[in-house]
DNA sequence: TGTACATCAGTGAACGCGCGTTCACTGATGTAC
DNA sequence: TGTACATCAGTGAACGCGCGTTCACTGATGTAC
């Protein structure tokens, strides 16, 4: 063959990465296989050699995607959930989508695709609420829980409340409340 | 004229209801303005002697919403915010996204619609948030206001979160956890 | 060493389809004189 | 009272366009003998 081993894996990677961030930013719906294809460097038909169909790429995308990025990050950071929390809701993550969570950028559009879809995401979901009840001290192991479950969409809500209002202020003012008002939660003893 | 008075308007209301439940249900971006009208009884032809374009129906969908349905059917029933939380994040609620609030179902879709479709979502938001505020008894004023937007953040995350994961355990979990961390948020001193 | 064939990632034109939008037309009614 | 014209909500065919998907083909390399 004319191309290295790992060419095509690596092709695949690549288109796997433009449709992520460009889903992110423009959600599933919005976005062309033509438009990613290009990015990616390649013509529109090389598109099916990789994948079955638009819906097979958004399940690999789903199911490669960086749930866990801010809180993994703030882990090694040493920041904790604190810090996750912050970052999670801070300007930069609201205006740059494409990078960041796709929870809060895809959530309502993948309720409405198909099962196999969902299930990936499902997946990733329960991930990442272990992960957060995992980094809470106080409280029963169910208190943690439902802890977990109320912060992460606390920070999924506020986050597309503070990218779809289109007044900066009370775009910060929502940043800024959903943090505080969750990190107070992370303190708190569980509701028993 | 062989209508009414008052008849065109009717038409007009007509599309707005069959549209917005439409767009909760599916989304926008998914939703052709063919089906709206067919549903309304009209042919496609009809739909610009009502509107000059889609966005401008979105728009008026936005702007007529009743985005405090659940918040003002409980303040009638007397159950109060807590009443309005446990409505919100029910069952039939998640089941029923035609008939629920309007901000879960496409507030991701809206950040990334032009600005005049976002300004009036963007009221709607605040008025929201005020309701909720002037709903809470305990606190300062600036303190109530954010644990308001944290409530409404949590209330809208979680909701998604319980529509799109595909598996009824894990679902019906996020709900109830949602609702009750929600609640006592309510009954909290605010964090200063 | 040279020739014939197999492999396969990628090309690019074409497919049918549904979309938002346009527009000439319809037909029931109201108005002018 | 009768006739000509204006009004206007709605019809339905057509427009160009971009979509997801298909497919015959390319061309660089590897393999067989």
């Amino acid at each position: 063959m004319r191309y290295d081993k790992g060419h095509k894996d690596a092709t695949r990677q690549r288109i796997v990465e433009v449709a992520s961030r460009q889903f992110r930013e423009q959600g599933v719906a919005a976005v062309g296989l033509a438009g990613i294809m290009a990015e990616a460097g390649l013509t529109n038909g090389a598109f099916y050699a990789h994948f079955d169909s638009k819906e097979d790429l958004v399940r690999e995308v789903l199911s490669s995607a960086g749930f866990h990025n801010k809180l993994s990050k703030a882990a090694e950071k040493g920041t904790g959930l604190e810090g996750a929390i912050r970052d999670y809701l801070s300007p930069s993550h609201r205006d740059n989508p494409g990078v960041g969570c796709p929870t809060s950028a895809l959530v309502a559009e993948i309720a409405r695709h198909p099962k196999a879809t969902r299930d990936a995401f499902t997946g990733k979901v329960a991930g990442v609420i272990e992960l957060i009840a995992g980094s809470l001290d106080s409280g029963t192991q169910a208190g943690r829980r439902r802890k977990a479950v109320a912060i992460y969409g606390l920070m999924v809500g506020t986050l597309q409340l503070a990218r779809a209002v289109n007044d900066k202020k009370l775009s910060n003012e929502i940043l800024q409340s959903g943090a505080d008002q969750a990190v107070a939660l992370v303190g708190q003893a569980g509701i028993e």
